[in-house]
DNA sequence: ACCGAATATTCGAATTTAATGAGATTGCCA
DNA sequence: TGGCAATCTCATTAAATTCGAATATTCGGT
């Protein structure tokens, strides 16, 4: 596999390595949402779920559709939905171990 | 799902976040490698591989059999394989557009 | 005990990323 | 056209990532 396609594929991990875009990905696999139903659903600032918003599209995760005065997002393609599924089996399986992780991390960070 | 483990799902992606890495996961994935074939098939510094290394090992990624004066990696667990696998359709589908948006960048970054 | 090979770790510089606050668009409706 | 709501973009700053060079560690052989 040439070396430019591995980039482009470490560039779409790199668009799903945030919790919060994880956050939008996983709101928007059930049913399309607006920017705005977004940000009050994640409860964050609006200029930072726009920028996140902002990376998804850059890589194209997701799609957008102008609406009047909204913006409505939805999920590309299903693959990253099963990709996201896939995490969470991953994340069930080794469940008690990322907790215990979890516990350190807190532990050695106060 | 509560946003600690959202947090330990970006870092996962986080560290497959990188071309290296995605390289070294996909050596792994057909066999066993000592840090040192690594090294040679990738071509890249001894440092800099080890420090990826590094990454993948506390994320858990991979895991590590000494064996005298060696170390040998191998992916931790199926599943992160299937990821990729995922993932690689997921290129193939869009592979035309990805090389647009390759040559795009390409121009207007020299 | 010493040496060399294999691997890991530490350090510093350059680059990238994330969050916030302020400002700029865009589209609707009176 | 004026104004408001929804959304995006820009600038700044703090934090994290990446790489190479140098250094440290660990193990087997002599």
């Amino acid at each position: 596999m040439p070396d430019s396609l591995r980039r482009f594929k470490a560039d779409v991990f790199q668009a799903l390595a945030h919790p919060t875009r994880i956050a939008i990905l996983e709101l928007l696999g059930t049913a399309e949402l607006s920017a705005g139903e977004l940000i009050e659903r994640l409860g964050m600032e609006q200029a930072n779920v726009s920028q996140h918003l902002a990376i998804l599209r850059t890589q194209r995760l997701v799609i957008n559709r102008k609406s009047g005065n909204q913006v409505f997002y939805s999920v590309r393609d299903p693959i990253l939905l099963e990709v996201l599924t896939l995490m969470r089996s991953y994340f069930q399986k080794y469940l008690t171990e990322a907790q215990q992780m979890l516990r350190e991390m807190s532990e050695s960070g106060s």
